[in-house]
DNA sequence: AAAGAGAATTGTAATAAATACAAAATTAAA
DNA sequence: TTTAATTTTGTATTTATTACAATTCTCTTT
């Protein structure tokens, strides 16, 4: 289920940010990496192409993303941050032992509508936890 | 909507939790404020009553509790965990303002426990995010 | 009541994710 | 080319949480 971006650059510069080399190779690995990655991962798929690239970078640059709204920040287990290319409405699952996180096709029912009346709604999040079937199956 | 737990002993006791003083007020605490407290605020309403404890002891017990399955801890922002003595399922809203938690009337539609086949589901979330009500009408 | 074992609490130190910040480097504009 | 603006980098800092060992508490057994 990989994201189909045809023109990175073009990609980038449709939402409002200089496509620089950090930042087109950051964006490359969150798409070819489908795994939901955290920053170390980002950071070390990508020290072969860009020696110089600092840890900081990554971390800024995630954030200029989630700004222009291009990335989800995951926020599961509260040890770390996990990122998200797919923009598009869904859930998650996370084991708890691989650490893997996989798509769920969920979205939050209208009902809650009702209840949050008079607020402003920004975003909306699921989430399951527990053994996914790899793990199980071991 | 504050939780209704007659006897805090006997509700500890009952859930295999060794009814010790700052467990007990730390209980009471939770009950107390139906605000989802993260734990500086927990610490700081029970200095009062109980001048040597430790932050330690509280982190530890709230894990005593999450272990025990008598708190759950949001996880919403990352920045710090957050603890609710309501173990019914349903979802929460923060306001990306004041930082309060209200409680919403939600549950994960079985739906997705079609697509997690074969996985063991521990635990289902669901919240938002945004502007409450009070912070928008200010 | 005293002793001893086991459990809980405490305080300090360590861990680690994320941010702050200023200097250096890069890019774009004039 | 010079200048201005932006981005990147590296280090230092912050802060929530855990690790751990020492102390205290509790409960049982003598």
């Amino acid at each position: 289920m990989k994201k189909q971006i045809k023109d990175i650059v073009e990609y980038l510069v449709k939402h409002n940010i200089k496509p620089s080399y950090p930042r087109i190779k950051i964006l490359e690995a969150l798409i070819e990496k489908d795994s939901h990655p955290n920053v170390d991962e980002i950071y070390n798929s990508l020290l072969k192409d860009a020696p110089t690239l600092s840890k900081t970078t990554v971390y800024n640059t995630l954030n200029v993303f989630a700004e222009a709204g291009i990335v989800k920040v995951l926020i599961i287990d509260g040890k770390e941050a996990r990122y998200d290319i797919d923009t598009i409405e869904h859930g998650h699952f996370k084991c708890d032992n691989c650490d893997n996180i996989t798509d769920l096709n969920i979205s939050i029912d209208d009902k809650i509508i009702s209840e949050l009346q008079g607020f402003k709604i920004k975003e909306k999040r699921v989430y399951c936890k527990g053994i996914c079937n790899k793990c199980l199956s071991i």
